[in-house]
DNA sequence: TACATATATATGCTTATCCGTATATATTGT
DNA sequence: ACAATATATACGGATAAGCATATATATGTA
């Protein structure tokens, strides 16, 4: 990992938000993504990818589901951008609205399966 | 300034070489920049450019010459985001190379005028 | 004034990146 | 086995981003 490769993956909005919920949230589903973002699956699916390539994100299947959660094994200096990437977002009404479309999920597969 | 914004300039390799540069050495002009990171100079004004226009650095013409130097004025997320990039930029060979290259150069113009 | 140096910007081209659609794969439930 | 749901990926097209060259502007110097 490299200051270059994670710069260039938080260039793009869809990594960007989906990348802010998992910091967030801890660990979300793509169809948690899909609705929570308002894009199509297969959009969120190709960015979440690109993520995982370069294992920003670890994916990890749960029946039907596939949950997404940020790397732990980050380098200090990656975490800290998230970080700060996060608290720039904070104020962002796109980092608002996605969380409180999250929020307003019904049915989140969570909720209906014991983690 | 949002972190769409600043993460989009830092994805292009130029601006995020000239402004670890401007971390380090805190305020550097247009033929430094481009004898330090080996590019033409039209290529290093308009990533500059790009980076004013944002208010990311701010310029200031001296005699011939116009110095840049990273906005004091940005929020703390902002210079939180850009001290993790710099602390993982340490570590690399390209970093390392453009800050040995711009300890190189002879006839700086630093060195000539009194500032 | 004329020339040299430093910097900025306009232009047309190339390339990278992102997109939506279509489709493939995997899992669950009937 | 079949249908439904969730996810991944391949493909061709569109858009954005970066590039080098040429040129314009500003400053300093002879």
């Amino acid at each position: 990992m490299t200051p270059e490769i994670l710069l260039k993956l938080l260039s793009d909005q869809t990594r960007l938000r989906s990348l802010m919920l998992l910091m967030q949230e801890g660990e979300l589903c793509v169809c948690e993504l899909t609705y929570a973002l308002d894009l199509i699956q297969p959009k969120i699916s190709r960015h979440l990818a690109a993520l995982r390539d370069m294992q920003v994100v670890i994916d990890k299947r749960a029946g039907q589901w596939i949950y997404y959660h940020i790397n732990s094994k980050l380098p200090a200096w990656a975490n800290e951008l998230l970080q700060a990437t996060l608290k720039g977002s904070l104020d962002e009404k796109q980092y608002k609205r996605d969380i409180k479309k999250l929020k307003s999920m019904k049915n989140r597969p969570e909720n209906r399966i014991c983690a």
